[in-house]
DNA sequence: TTGTTGGATTGATCCAAGTCAACCGTGAAA
DNA sequence: TTTCACGGTTGACTTGGATCAATCCAACAA
């Protein structure tokens, strides 16, 4: 089976046979917007589907590029490497999402995407995905909305990095993270963090110490409980009022 | 001319009668890689160019968006704006380089577009944009690694926000600019900053003394020399070394 | 020539977050 | 069952950059 493989590089050939047509995240993936006939030639392209077990990584800094890659179950996270050794994850990824967008300027990945879950992939051709969308206007069309999100989403981090202070940092984050369970159909207040307080602090510019003392925080505040990985919010105005007053 | 006529929303029919084909950035800019057939006809798109003054807006936040710009000549920031005031700057853009990627996601502008001295700009159509790439797959896949660039650079400044102290950053800064001029035929080691201290400080995430604090730390040892505006770099080893040592 | 104004510099002080360190809890391995 | 390891929490202390404030400087208008 798929999972007992060796991996990373190896292309498992998968035993998933989900297509994008019965795919139930369509509406949130590259599919949205296509009618029946569009959905099945990109079937067709989106071949490949591959497990990733945690810890793994979907691709590295410096691979060469020829797929951009959608999560189709599982949780990622993507990060940057300077050469003195300091590290930033970039980002964290859940199903729907798309993965390897950075690679098609240089051609070559320029980040690191591992799963924080055993996770699976579908891989998309980059060359075919770009002759599709040349033949389909609504996929070329979506195809730059997602990049154009990609942008938007970054600068909105910029903007958390350069002008938030250490809580507000993570309660925007908290309140980003249910909005998109939520979209994928899970409660909203009620999630196991997939990753740890350093991780968390390195997306958030901040160190493990700082964001645990402001989960801390949170819950003597009641705006959330949290065991562990186990966040439940409790308050959600609280956080959004915590972001919103320039203290 | 169209100095002269109000600005902003109104579209300057120009006088400048520049087309791709014959501009001098088609290396950095949109053209790149078209052969002279496919120039022409992105010629024919870019019809409408247009000058901006010192101070004023190419679009806002929230207005509609239809286009993209391609800086001509000049110099731009784009910033965007919290509901409780704060602000940043998240990028400078300079001649060759594009603005209003970040509205194609939801078809209105997410930030402002502001030019930091006189400049013109060529307007693009999105929707022919589009479809003119439908037929012109080196433009198509050029397009897609300019939005690909734009992510890649994002992740450079959330490292750079992140992970940096505030004369690393500055350094980065410098450096950055002065590899951008270089690359568009100016000197590498002297060049006028088009934005203030405060600008300069929102987008690296610092307040206007520290960076003036860290100008003033790097004339001191030599790295550069400041006056106002006017900055010559003396020694890129050092502001290199700066940035490399985890200090 | 003299204000005036906006940006830049510099100094003194303060505080949010980093650092260092001890300790706890949970789950896996022995 | 104990041990170990790793992640998380908490406390004490330090510090880099923010804040507050004075002053400087260049460009421009009166």
């Amino acid at each position: 089976m798929a999972q007992t493989l060796p991996l990373n590089q190896d292309i498992t050939l998968s035993v998933i046979k989900t297509a994008c047509s019965s795919c139930n995240l369509r509406e949130l993936c590259l599919p949205y917007g296509l009618n029946l006939e569009e959905l099945e030639r990109l079937d067709d392209l989106v071949s490949t589907r591959r497990r990733i077990k945690r810890g793994d990584h979907l691709y590295r800094a410096g691979e060469p590029f020829d797929a951009i890659y959608a999560i189709r179950s599982g949780f990622f996270k993507t990060d940057v490497l300077l050469e003195d050794g300091r590290d930033q994850v970039t980002g964290f990824q859940m199903a729907g999402e798309l993965l390897g967008l950075d690679g098609i300027c240089t051609e070559h990945h320029t980040c690191n995407a591992i799963a924080l879950e055993d996770s699976e992939i579908c891989s998309i051709p980059f060359n075919r995905l770009e002759s599709l969308s040349r033949e389909i206007h609504s996929l070329q069309h979506h195809f730059h909305k997602v990049m154009s999100r990609e942008i938007v989403r970054d600068h909105g981090v910029m903007m958390l990095l350069g002008t938030m202070r250490a809580e507000e940092r993570l309660a925007a984050f908290l309140l980003n993270l249910s909005q998109r369970f939520t979209a994928r159909g899970f409660s909203h207040a009620e999630f196991y963090l997939r990753m740890t307080r350093e991780e968390i602090g390195s997306y958030l510019g901040l160190k493990l110490e700082t964001v645990s003392r402001a989960f801390s925080r949170f819950q003597e505040e009641g705006y959330i409980a949290v065991q562990q990985k186990h966040i439940r919010i409790l308050d959600v105005g609280g956080l959004k009022a915590l972001m919103n007053h320039r203290a």
